[in-house]
DNA sequence: CCTATTTGGCTATTGACTATAGCTAAACGG
DNA sequence: CCGTTTAGCTATAGTCAATAGCCAAATAGG
């Protein structure tokens, strides 16, 4: 019910309706819309985490990330209120919500073990992919993509985009160093 | 007020109190709470487009880039509610609203002009830029970066990554290919 | 088999919120 | 100087989440 409606417009009276319940009944089974919306996130997470492992199997290095990659968008795109609910930080004490955001994280960093980075080169590593698929999922499904160009086509390119830019990931020194390379091309 | 307490948060009641009116008089100058929502937007869309305007000033190529990036960085850090707010599509028909969003997504446009991408591979790039600095900001404003590592130095080497990106753009054929350079590395 | 407890439903109601209707007084323009 | 706009007001409706308190069916244990 929340991928057609969207999470903000999924009401405990449209709920029960839909169950053929009064409203009121639904708190015998959930605390509070709150709680819902948690109970949404922890499940959405686990089948997130689930598909990007599955299609990361018997593949490594730039072939992995392209094939997690598209997974993420496609799971995303299918279920775009699950999504948004899989993004949501758990509160903290929940070690339920805790351990499933951490095991969708370890994936990632599991698929980015390949390129062999160390310490805080991996972490930015993978705040970059998660980034990356997160921001271009975000518009797509806003539909802020107006331009007539492929989207299929960009995301691609997004994703080659990212696997050029792993291989020269720890090129320059950090922090803060702005200038760069291709300056001079302008 | 909406930066202080979130976009979702602001409730005509509230604002009201703030101005020192009854609520329903807050009608005699917005339209519906949607209306006041859009009128925000169309605020911050001309700020930030501003802020990223004088941001590459002067400036080409990976400069502008990086620039640009951190002063997109800085003012959402700064007004995340407005940033929100700024991410709204344009209700088809709103010209003013889809003036101003065009004349954002036209700076990004310029700054990458530098490097002479044409047609799809432009819009492809701009994509790829509003969707990285877009899915950082929002983990970032979101407090989804948990772990330890410094989100400023993971900030600079996710613009240096997507500069080093942009210097083999066009060199993978399109669309949907998934057999990578790098994938042998692993 | 019978009883105590749990489970899952119900009506009634409260409080927060958006929104409309209709009134009034001040300001302002020709 | 009068008519119209402007900007406030009260009263009120309708939609939500949420709580209180009631009841009946299922279930588990001696």
């Amino acid at each position: 019910m929340v991928d057609e409606v969207g999470l903000h417009r999924l009401t405990l009276a449209a709920l029960a309706e839909r169950l053929g319940i009064r409203q009121p009944s639904i708190y015998k089974h959930i605390d509070s819309l709150a709680g819902l919306h948690r109970d949404i996130s922890v499940q959405a997470k686990r089948e997130l985490g689930d598909v990007l492992a599955r299609a990361a199997v018997g593949r490594s290095g730039a072939a992995a990330i392209s094939s997690m990659s598209h997974a993420y968008r496609d799971w995303a795109r299918a279920h775009p209120a699950r999504y948004e609910a899989s993004q949501r930080m758990p509160t903290a004490g929940d070690i339920e919500d805790e351990a499933v955001s951490l095991a969708g994280i370890q994936v990632i960093a599991d698929v980015l073990a390949a390129y062999d980075l160390a310490g805080d080169d991996a972490i930015d590593a993978i705040r970059a992919l998660r980034s990356t698929l997160h921001g271009f999922i975000s518009f797509e499904t806003a539909g802020s993509f107006a331009m007539s160009a492929s989207i299929d086509r960009s995301f691609g390119r997004l994703v080659h985009g990212f696997t050029v830019a792993l291989t020269q990931w720890t090129d320059q020194d950090m922090p803060d160093a702005t200038e760069l390379p291709l300056a001079d091309k302008a």
